[in-house]
DNA sequence: GTCATTTCTTACCAAATGTCAAGAGAAGTC
DNA sequence: GACTTCTCTTGACATTTGGTAAGAAATGAC
């Protein structure tokens, strides 16, 4: 548990009691290319952080499977809504290649946030950075071009092109698969 | 207060006490057309609850303004990112109407999230809920064409239109003024 | 009310992106 | 390795949206 270990020291400072306390909430999780974390209809009770492997959050809009979003490894990933309020999910979240994931179940987390202070900061600070990237991405979306959000995933994300199928890619920056198989060429 | 009250009743349930002790930690503020709650480039120390009015958030790229939000009476409105890690704001939030807020400050909600659980419960929530706003916006940017949005909006938020300057309603789903004039002509 | 300023609309044309259909290429299965 | 299936690319064309510029309409200032 490594990878996750860092990523919340990153974020928090704590003990090592509390750490191992929290870590021991998670669980190891293996699944292969193609498996489902989480599937449209279902309540979300879980929530993942993936040491390796990509996965896609997706829903289907008439007959069309559009990719909201892809996973990569460090960071968390649920249905956020579901996960919080008990609410139906409508996100399908699938193994686009073999992962490995940290999983936390629903009791599990919300029984931390009452007894490990430094777990509900760091929930905190993870929304709020959810927020801030998911604002960035909305924003692009809004102002630029195709070519241009292309490009700045090309320079942020370039190992995404190498493991994912380009089709997710390109739902994931509102275009088609065409399109971005033509701004590839150039 | 009645509105804000409403609002956190309709959240958390909650005692009297810990309700007006939340409530007299916020002020009210009167912001005229035209000024700004916060300007880019400044740190956020504060939130606001709109009572009545509207106010948009917005950035300016390549010289032209692109409109992120706009919020309505009912709402909250604050650059979360900065409010939360005082990191520097880019956003800028300016009155598109006169403005009745209920403002409060960064020590007052941080004191209150210790203080009062409620209070944190309701934080939790509302940011939760923002999340699934903007990730439904972020979806309809995806994979609707521009009419489809401007149908949508043209339906949920009808108000909008009469109180808002259409070029900021045009920018918020992506298009330019001249596209959402066409829109609407037909 | 009159004038200045801002906002909105319209027309024309250009550019970006989508759709459809076909075929090439890659990956998975037996 | 041959076959099937899935994925990617390409071309032709359609559609959507943007850019520019001009004028109309609405708003704000005095």
């Amino acid at each position: 548990m490594e990878a996750l270990k860092k990523c919340i020291l990153k974020q928090v400072s704590i003990n090592l009691i509390s750490l191992e306390n929290i870590l021991s909430a998670f669980e190891c999780a293996e699944i292969k290319k193609g498996d489902y974390f989480l599937r449209s209809g279902d309540l979300c009770r879980k929530m993942a952080f993936i040491q390796t492997g990509y996965l896609r959050m997706y829903d289907t809009v008439q007959g069309k499977e559009i990719t909201f979003w892809i996973g990569s490894s460090g960071r968390f990933i649920t249905s956020l809504s579901s996960f919080v309020f008990q609410t139906r999910n409508f996100w399908n979240i699938e193994a686009v290649t073999d992962c490995k994931l940290y999983v936390i179940g629903r009791e599990n987390h919300f029984h931390l946030c009452k007894t490990e202070p430094k777990w509900l900061e760091f929930d905190n600070a993870l929304l709020a950075h959810s927020f801030a990237l998911l604002e960035r991405s909305m924003f692009a979306q809004l102002h630029t071009t195709a070519r241009q959000r292309f490009d700045t995933l090309m320079a942020e994300e370039p190992e995404l092109f190498h493991y994912v199928p380009l089709q997710y890619i390109a739902s994931m920056i509102g275009i088609t698969p065409e399109s971005l198989s033509r701004l590839r060429k150039n």
